[in-house]
DNA sequence: ACCTTAAGTATTAAATAATAATACATACAG
DNA sequence: CTGTATGTATTATTATTTAATACTTAAGGT
């Protein structure tokens, strides 16, 4: 990634944004070496893309610590990102219907590359934990959104994802079979929804049912999160999927 | 901006960030003229930076019209900020807490410069317009978020800020009489919140409490929209100013 | 309080890597 | 089908970034 035979490349652009894609949910403010570690760039070239951004506003500095952390410009991109993505607009009045009707946590989650990435959430008022998931990426093979979508896909498709797409174990439960995976993958197909259970945090049941656009390919997918201690999976199904399907069938792929 | 007496600066990261902001709420989707349109930037230049922030991940290129987009990436930044930012963490758990106990729209805004910027929302089932804000940016002055956390400065910041920060007209019943927006600031000092009406959106009644530092001053607040429709500013205050002020208690700024 | 080490800041010569100009290709409209 | 506009590719030139290093300030241990 740092040398390509592509004279548009602008290198000197990709090394400041790896500056600020240093920081994640488990580094939040970094000093001029955490950021020399975690880049791999050279200490006078951090030295430089951290001024920049700094004062272009992009990173705030603490003038104590002298740690960088990322600064309100970086909740104006996701601004935008909202307003250019023509899915979100249609969603949220949907979303907002759902949990208001059924006082369950809800969320939007898209494909991204391997991955899902979630683009909405509404909590509901038993979220004790700070919960700000808006953003996240998890391996799509790993979550109920992400192979509800793929379900949506070929058969091919399917098992190449299957055979090579990243899979993380979070819980002990996580499943990392992947031929199980596929099997789960297949049964979303028939079935429209996909269920699963523990597989990033224990005790919680995530049920997802997809938004499929006009080819019948799924980008985009509703997900709820339940708590495994009152309920089962059936019960969860029987309450919740037919709320769940109405509120996909309203979403404009 | 271009050209700083500053051998640290590096201006072409500083052009690449000029096309990731030249997208907003009303240019979601801009070709690569668009782009030298809005930047200001050589063809040649918004050619190479388009291309490495579309190789980096940053920019979608629609392959059919040639447009660029903001891609995932936009939000998972906003992720990081989250994590990074301790008050979040503290008030997304009151906020949903005040939603839930009281079914309005409620928001977190945060002092930015001279503006306030939206951190956090959770929006009520009769906003039936999709209203992603989180992100958004308004003049301070125009804003009861705003004006409530200036409360909390010194006379000498209120003074200087009334005088020259700026003030948009956005309803006919915009307040932009310097003065008056000052009396409202002073008003907010004693009263220990701010309410306003027809500022942003005609028909909408906006309260909010400052959430105080150790210091005393607030760089955050807590906002609710109500429409004007069913209720005027004395209902608001009666019913909703209480649990306000419970809410921002319990947030640590 | 001192010394030692690490972290952050500033400076500069060298040359790489970005630039801007321009030519070429493709899409679009009349 | 032709003309115009928009997007893509190429290259010589040099301005800008670079990396090395010196300097300064903070932190930690005895």
């Amino acid at each position: 990634m740092e040398k390509k035979q592509d004279n548009l490349y602008v290198s000197t652009l990709a090394r400041g944004l790896k500056i600020l894609r240093a920081f994640d949910e488990s580094h939040v403010s970094l000093s001029l070496t955490d950021l020399v570690a975690r880049t791999g760039l050279e200490k006078s070239a951090v030295q430089r893309m951290a001024h920049t951004l700094h004062l272009e506003g992009m990173l705030e500095r603490d003038p104590n610590t002298r740690r960088f952390h990322p600064s309100h410009a970086w909740l104006q991109l996701a601004y935008a990102y909202y307003w250019s993505d023509p899915v979100i607009a249609s969603a949220l009045p949907k979303l907002i219907e759902f949990s208001h009707a059924n006082g369950e946590t809800i969320n939007l989650a898209q494909m991204s590359g391997d991955h899902i990435i979630y683009s909405l959430r509404l909590p509901n008022h038993r979220t004790h934990f700070a919960s700000s998931i808006v953003g996240r990426r998890l391996p799509a093979l790993n979550t109920a959104a992400g192979r509800v979508m793929l379900s949506t896909r070929s058969d091919a498709e399917i098992s190449e994802a299957c055979a090579s797409w990243p899979v993380v174990q979070r819980t002990p439960k996580t499943l990392t079979d992947r031929a199980e995976i596929g099997n789960s993958i297949r049964a979303a197909r028939q079935d429209g929804f996909c269920i699963t259970r523990d597989q990033m945090l224990l005790n919680e049941i995530s049920l997802s049912a997809p938004v499929k656009g006009t080819d019948g390919v799924a980008h985009t997918a509703v997900q709820i999160s339940i708590s495994a201690i009152a309920v089962n999976e059936d019960e969860v199904v029987e309450k919740f999927l037919r709320p769940l399907l109405d509120t996909t069938a309203g979403i404009l792929g």
